[in-house]
DNA sequence: ATAACATATGAACAATCGTTCAAGTGAAAG
DNA sequence: CTTTCACTTGAACGATTGTTCATATGTTAT
């Protein structure tokens, strides 16, 4: 399916998904076995949000087309001659990379120039890269 | 497509990946016009594991799972209870995880502790809620 | 006005992805 | 041995994705 549910839908009933969990709080004070799992089921919504993040990165185009604007600002088809692309495929991605507010633009004539929104898509590729050389 | 090509095939006659790109050292000095282009073109091959990364943090069943683990190592079966969903679906999102060597586990018995597998999973997470606090 | 250029956009397609379901391991207990 | 438990694996399905192609928009020049 591919993450197709778009957040906040809790199911009605249950709150804390515990769906085949019954409380097992019989036969206590056995050290290592049966963690309670309690408050750490990460929030829906954040973790949501952090994958939807994630996947603006998750594609070779989208990560070239941002480590092309490292160094400064590009036009459509600047960026398209760098990565070898169509034009076309280019500016689709570079929509999805504008509704994530990874990339802005300046009009200049009837060229568009794009440029990083900000050093946190610096920050967290370089963090990738880090951990690439492991 | 979705990320089809699988790394290193390189057109066979070019090996330093300038597909489109003859050496443009002609008609120097015009200020802002034509920007110059060379030696900004990302390496492939890196271009391409830094996706493949980013992929495995794309999805938020998988972010999920890495961020219960941040805690303590947890068995499929308790990871599954934690997030409401099937063995299975989890199952087969560790092994995702583990063939990136994002998670490891641990038998004790029949029982299979997964945990994370290094602190640069973390330290990813912790970039990306950051960059969610704008 | 028209033409040329830079880019955006829509539909369509193949490829990929994540979940479900059913069946398969493999370890411990009887 | 057989059964049970914890987990893995494979096929199948629907949903989503990225590119291509054709067309539209908008800007500048003539």
């Amino acid at each position: 399916m591919t993450e197709q549910r778009r957040r906040t839908e809790e199911t009605p009933g249950e709150s804390v998904g515990e769906t085949t969990w019954e409380d097992k709080e019989t036969a206590a004070a056995v050290p290592e076995e049966a963690a309670d799992m309690s408050e750490l089921l990460p929030d829906e919504d954040m973790m949501y949000d952090l994958a939807e993040l994630f996947r603006m990165f998750a594609d070779s185009t989208r990560v070239k087309i941002l480590y092309v604007l490292f160094e400064k600002e590009l036009c459509v088809g600047d960026i398209g001659a760098a990565l070898g692309m169509t034009q076309s495929a280019i500016s689709h991605q570079l929509r999805v990379l504008k509704q994530a507010k990874l990339v802005k633009f300046r009009r200049d004539g009837k060229t568009l120039y794009y440029s990083l929104a900000d050093d946190h898509v610096r920050t967290i590729i370089g963090m990738g890269m880090e951990h690439l050389e492991e």
